[in-house]
RNA sequence: GCCGGCGUAGCUCAGGGGUAGAGUGCUUCCUUGGUAAGGAAGAGGUCACGGGUUCAAAUCCCGUCGUUGGCUCCA
């Protein structure tokens, strides 16, 4: 007899060799049907799998991320199987679970897939999934394996199972389809009742663009129809958020092939609504000791050579700027570092002074590979909200808490609240990426680690993914699909102090070396009001929407009061337009909802007459008549109490 | 940069080897209105661009540009 504890502490009591499916019947029989795949000592298995030892068993169903998984993971191999059988001779490579579906890396040969295809995979897959299918684990020496694989000279999988250990490779059989697998799958095909192909892409074997590229299929599955219908709903409501059709649609930004790709040309509201932004975090940034400064377009290349980023990035950015005069280069700036590190040079600073924080708006150019401009969030020229902290090692740590601070301000004035501290750290088995002084790194390191823990900050580490200088913490926001953006970043660097020769008299009377933080807590105005517009789907805040009020006049005749109401807001600050077009109220209403516009103002005889307006919000609701001074008080009170200022340092 | 999709009126899109379509916006007129679309008329397109096939190309093929879903990259 074996004792299984379950997640709620209860062990019962079981023949050894019992299955985690047998478990789950012997729970209840509803469990049974609905149960996916399950957790033995926290590690998978299948619920075929005998178990033959005490231990804690986790049972997991479609609510379970454990459960999705397995259920995605099943449908990799279901589609597999179709593709082989509609396309003999393919090689299969991965075919992983992700977080909404799976994929499946598969080199089709001389053949090209294309979305023509879905439709005769999706049908193939279903017609698999309905012959409820038992998966079945199986351990193969690696010897058979190899043997397996050479036979349908599949030079992938061969890759794969020479990298694993004889004993601990096994496949996984259903219906005519083998696969090397670890496990982790439904008990049959037939939990599948609904199966979709969603895009196609290239995908370079083992992630390095230098290995051949195979063809990724994504596909999502669910157990029933309706879930695969109301997961494409989301899907369709989320593209109404897209940044880039707002954008259009609210007159912010566009963009000109004339211009260039990836060159954003900002619309009167958008440039207003910017710099509503900016004026925003420049507040708060006086308040936190902030000093503006302002740097050039462009730089010798001298300068990038100095900093490092030219050796780093030279070949891939616009290409030097040439003058009249024999070998003069400048390039369009790509960064505002350098030159902040100049600024800092040009005056001898004691440690008194110290820490020196210099922000600047800084417009940055940057030659973006074709294939990754994405609207507003990927472009070739944007603007940081840069500053650079120039700091003594001691107020490393204090400085650095100070911008996680002002971060957190700005996210959550602006509405931010679900987004991912990532602490981005090097990846040690590629040293070749990076600049500088190993210890200088560790100390980076452990300085970020330790101010995110002393705020309490909740954080992940990913290795690999900080800049060639040095460790960031970076704050991480999904867009309406779900995909990562950077937003805020703080970095700490030791390296271009070096680089610029950097220094600062000490009460030592010695020169020493200052620590820089580079900091952006927006990190573009580009990607962040993309994101805002994502976030918000246009509804943004009424202190940051570019169209605060419209003003609708019932009829022709009543346009000199409306106007006279106009200016009256107006001379309130408050941003409001008029809608005097020959059109019915109820037309004009309908516009201003669907541009967004939190408050209208109907305008006729009742209110002509008494020298009033009445307003009606965003959505329908009739906030009833009142003068244009109470309104404005409202809207202040609104105002003051949605965005705070930053605290005093 | 690589793999796939897309590019038709200002915008959203239908169509598709035989003289270019809708809705909306725009202009003008009628209507003078009360909380999500009042009515009529009109203007507006080298069907992204360049080649090719064909009696005939917006339509089929190739290339370029732009855009888009991914991959790679992201100072």
């Amino acid at each position: 007899m074996i004792q299984i504890t379950l997640p709620d502490g209860a062990v019962k009591e079981f023949q050894s060799g019992t299955t985690p499916y047998e478990v789950a019947s012997s729970i209840s029989e509803g469990l049974a049907r609905v149960v996916l795949s399950a957790s033995f000592n926290d590690k998978t298995v299948e619920l075929s799998t005998p178990l033959t030892e005490d231990g804690a068993l986790t049972l997991y169903t479609w609510n379970d991320e454990e459960g999705k998984k397995a259920f995605w993971h099943s449908s990799a191999h279901i589609l597999a199987q179709a593709l082989e059988e509609l396309y003999p001779g393919i090689k299969l490579t991965i075919g992983p679970a992700i977080e909404n579906g799976f994929y499946y890396d598969v080199d089709f040969g001389s053949h090209t897939v294309s979305d023509k295809d879905f439709k005769a995979i999706e049908d193939k897959a279903l017609e698999i999934a309905r012959g409820k299918h038992e998966f079945k684990m199986r351990s193969v020496s690696k010897k058979d394996a190899l043997a397996h694989y050479q036979r349908q000279n599949n030079e992938f999988k061969i890759e794969l199972i020479d990298g694993l250990t004889d004993g601990d490779i096994t496949f996984c059989d259903h219906s005519s389809f083998t696969d090397l697998c670890r496990g982790g799958h439904l008990p049959n095909t037939g939990h599948v009742k609904a199966f979709k192909i969603l895009s196609i892409a290239g995908a370079y074997w083992r992630g390095d663009e230098n290995k051949p590229q195979l063809t990724r299929v994504y596909g999502i599955s669910f157990p029933k129809q309706k879930e695969l219908t109301e997961y494409l709903e989301r899907i369709e409501e989320a593209k109404q958020r897209d940044h880039r059709k707002l954008g259009k649609e609210l007159e912010l930004f566009t963009f000109s092939a004339k211009v260039g790709q990836g060159l954003p040309l900002w619309l009167p509201k958008g440039a207003a609504l910017r710099e509503r932004l900016e004026n925003f975090l420049k507040a708060a940034q006086k308040k936190a000791g902030y000093e503006m400064v302002v740097s050039p377009h462009i730089g010798q290349k001298e300068l990038y050579v100095t900093s490092g980023h030219y050796a780093k990035y030279g070949e891939d950015s616009f290409q030097p700027i040439k003058t009249p005069k024999e070998d003069e280069e400048f390039l369009l700036k790509p960064m505002n570092c350098p030159h902040h590190c100049e600024i800092f040079n040009a005056t001898r600073f004691s440690y008194k002074d110290l820490p020196k924080r210099f922000a600047e708006f800084g417009t940055v150019y940057r030659y973006e590979q074709s294939g990754e401009l994405h609207g507003l969030t990927r472009v070739r020229g944007f603007t940081q909200d840069d500053a650079h902290i120039f700091c003594t090692q001691e107020q490393l740590l204090s400085e650095f808490e100070n911008v996680i601070d002002l971060t957190l301000y700005v996210l959550g004035s602006l509405g931010f609240e679900d987004f991912t501290a990532q602490v981005s750290v090097r990846d040690l088995e590629k040293p070749e990426k990076y600049i500088g002084e190993k210890e200088n790194w560790d100390k980076a390191e452990a300085a970020i680690i330790k101010a995110a823990e002393n705020k309490g900050l909740k954080y992940i580490i990913e290795s690999g993914e900080a800049a060639f200088y040095g460790p960031k913490l970076d704050f991480m926001i999904k867009d309406a699909l779900g995909r990562k953006w950077q937003l805020g970043t703080i970095q700490v660097d030791y390296n271009l102090p070096v680089r610029f020769d950097l220094s600062y008299k000490g009460s030592d009377n010695e020169y020493h070396r200052p620590v820089m933080i580079h900091r952006a807590p927006f990190g573009s105005m580009e990607r962040l009001i993309a994101l805002l517009l994502e976030h918000t789907g246009g509804n943004f805040p009424v202190w940051l929407i570019p169209v605060q009020v419209e003003v609708l006049p019932v009829s022709e005749r009543f346009e000199n009061y409306a106007r006279k109401v106009l200016k009256s807001l107006e001379n309130h600050e408050i941003r409001a337009l008029i809608d005097a077009r020959n059109e019915t109220v109820g037309k004009k209403i309908r516009e201003a909802e669907m541009k967004k516009v939190p408050f209208m103002m109907v305008i006729g005889e009742q209110e002509e007459a008494e020298g009033l307006i009445s307003v009606r919000k965003h959505g329908g609701e009739s906030l009833g008549t009142m003068s244009v001074e109470a309104f404005a008080e409202m809207i202040y009170r609104q105002i003051a109490e949605s965005v705070k200022p930053f605290r005093e340092v």
